[in-house]
DNA sequence: TACATATTTTTTGTATACAATAATCATGAG
DNA sequence: CTCATGATTATTGTATACAAAAAATATGTA
């Protein structure tokens, strides 16, 4: 599916604003296919929640705080029970793996002296590389298949474009926190220490927007 | 979507059995339709995972007592959360509400003596009612989605079929301990009552699964 | 007979065509 | 000038056609 990842990366880095309408012919022409993928590109974006069904056609979806708060809290729940179940059915491997992981994440972070596209980009696929095998390691698939199509909102995305030196320390700290935990099978720690982290991640992403809100007052685009 | 009532309907009701392989051309020709609609219809249904993704096409995906588990697990934290938030947050339109749901739930289990299909749809939609109208009482659209999109196991759906009158009456007293806990704004104890509430059901439905596989020892289809 | 390769058949993925419906624009009446 | 109604245009939904890939079958050889 071509179509899908061309349209979810445009939404995501911002080339499709929200409020955007998106029309089949127009993207079938942009991207040298037929309809018929594209149709089926946007039917996924719909089930995703990415984007909104017009009375005709869909528009890119314009999330609001109250959103974010919403998906975070959706977050933090699915991922706070992932760890604590992770501390209880974790194997050698899984902690290998998630070792492996936090090691990447802490080069990833020591390596960014500049805020380039390149590093901040491995920087965001290495930190979901950590959540991810912590959400393996607990074992139930159907919670990491939901927790795969949590909301992927654009501005959570480029928000680590925003972390300082200091927060990106901070984050690695909260990793080897869960690590730790888990190693040690305590659920309830892990539990905690991944609320916190996503909790963090949360008020990073609103105090961010805040400022926007400030600077900006508003920019609106249809 | 009509055509994906209809496929959803027949895997539900058990027309289309698990393992079976659904092609485009032959859905489309009983449903009188051409395979687009087909196409995206079944798309859908591998984005519920209600088929299963094979090297070409699909087929109706068959549910492990383990993944009926990891889905109940989940239903279970998301419905619990879902309850807590909803004794926080519901408004006197929101009681009102539940507690329609919860007579229409009465008067249908009452009037259920005969086991009779139609009855147990009614108990079956209304049940969901009143578990929908408490998921919108935490007011939390996100969550709300996702639950929406837990898996539908036919097995569950058809499990009702297998309650008894003291099952029912019993569920009916979890509604009221945990409609009660709401009114009271104790999000604690709707958080549990609704944790027991969704693992009895969790558990009659394992209970009935162990009963086919002793009485029907292996009855496959390809 | 068993296995490997070639050929046929089936089935999916994409493109295009057409019909139906919603949105836009224009025209005319009040 | 404004609003309503009708004509025009744009855009979606469905059907069909064709190409590409996979599965099934057949053929030949050891």
């Amino acid at each position: 599916m071509d179509a899908y990842k061309y349209i979810k990366g445009a939404i995501i880095d911002g080339r499709f604003e929200p409020g955007m309408r998106l029309g089949e012919e127009s993207l079938a022409k942009e991207l040298n296919l037929s309809r018929t993928p594209v149709r089926e590109a946007i039917k996924q974006l719909e089930a995703d929640g990415l984007v909104v069904p017009l009375k005709r056609g869909v528009s890119v979806r314009n999330f609001t705080t109250e959103d974010i708060r919403q998906i975070y809290d959706l977050r933090t729940l699915l991922e706070g029970y992932a760890a604590s179940q992770a501390a209880i059915y974790r194997t050698e491997e899984d902690l290998e793996r998630m070792e492996i992981a936090n090691l990447h994440y802490e080069k990833a972070i020591h390596k960014c002296k500049a805020s380039d596209l390149a590093s901040i980009k491995e920087i965001v696929d290495v930190n979901q590389q950590f959540h991810e095998v912590i959400v393996g390691a607990a074992k139930n698939a159907h919670i990491h298949f939901h927790l795969s199509k949590v909301v992927v909102v654009p501005i959570v995305y480029r928000s680590f474009y925003w972390y300082n030196q200091f927060q990106l320390q901070q984050s690695l700290e909260f990793h080897k926190i869960i690590l730790q935990a888990i190693r040690h099978q305590e659920p309830e720690r892990a539990r905690i220490a991944m609320h916190e982290h996503i909790y963090q991640g949360r008020d990073h992403v609103l105090r961010h927007l805040e400022n926007i809100k400030h600077n900006h007052p508003q920019e609106e685009e249809e």
